[in-house]
DNA sequence: CTTGGAATGTCAACAAGACTGACTTAAGCT
DNA sequence: AGCTTAAGTCAGTCTTGTTGACATTCCAAG
């Protein structure tokens, strides 16, 4: 495994290697997905509500406007989802008190209780898979997603990580 | 970094860990589907027409009901794509000959040259992020996403792996 | 050999969730 | 006072998923 590296003989960056991994992406993404998915189906929730309530989680008290930079949607999409949630009572939004025209986002009682029951379907997965990996493995993992963002979006994934630690 | 795999002392498998891996998995698959969406928002296609024309091209010949298990679609989805793609001449559809029911997919040449425009765009990414990440980090990516796959879809993977060497 | 069921694919109608564009309201800032 | 920013709304469109109904073809049991 060690000369894979050595002059001009990247046999890890071939086409067919470059496809394998295009293709071991999509179908791990359908993977990551099926659980949460299949939770939501049964509400009248889908995977933008999800999504909405995982970073909402994460960072409680964000605003709309972050929120949607951090999803890459419009604010039309995102309305749709936060005002169904906020109906439900899933979701709280307070007036700021810095600033009266932001609203700060925040899961209730019952969005935690939705939160909780999402992202342990979809961390009993990722465990599995870790585990099934092992440690050095899932750093490598990381290390090739983590290139794969947009710069934009590793920024503010290192935001949110370094927010939860 | 060796013991974080000895004992009880699973560091890797915190929840912590485990959101950032989720987290991680979001922010990369945008990236990932980023280049060639931005291509296809430029003719009248979506990412589902990237993703028949990607399976078409990786398994020529392949049935209608063969696509749609791997795209893991309905028949009814995955025929309104197909038939705009067979309408502009980017497919050809072929009566079976042992049995009349089914329909064998190709790429036209037209078809082929949009195919090798979609996966530059994608491969390039790929193959940015595997060399900042390293041959051993990529052996790990590897591991990881197979090993989050539905066990149905593995072997999909695998099937078209192996067909493609 | 016929007939009924299973498999394959197509057509039609609908829903979720994304988009753009135009507009309002409220609050902050220069 | 006037411009900008944050949020929300209304209307319309597009992609892509869904169900339901239907046509064609194959195959196997009577």
């Amino acid at each position: 495994m060690g000369d894979v590296t050595t002059g001009e003989n990247l046999l890890f960056l071939t086409d067919e290697q470059l496809r394998q991994g295009i293709e071991a992406m999509f179908f791990a993404y359908r993977g990551f997905t099926a659980d949460p998915d299949r939770i939501l189906a049964d509400m009248a929730y889908g995977r933008a509500h999800h999504r909405a309530i995982h970073f909402i989680n994460r960072a409680p008290g964000t605003t709309v406007n972050n929120l949607l930079i951090l999803l890459g949607v419009t604010k039309q999409s995102l309305n749709r989802v936060l005002r169904t949630l906020i109906e439900d009572g899933l979701v709280e939004s307070r007036v700021g008190t810095a600033d009266k025209r932001e609203r700060h986002l925040y899961l209730t009682e019952a969005g935690e209780e939705l939160e909780r029951q999402l992202s342990d379907a979809q961390r009993a997965r990722m465990r599995a898979a870790y585990r099934a990996a092992g440690p050095q493995a899932v750093a490598g993992f990381r290390q090739v997603l983590e290139a794969m963002m947009d710069p934009e979006m590793r920024r503010k994934y290192h935001a949110l990580k370094d927010s939860g630690t």
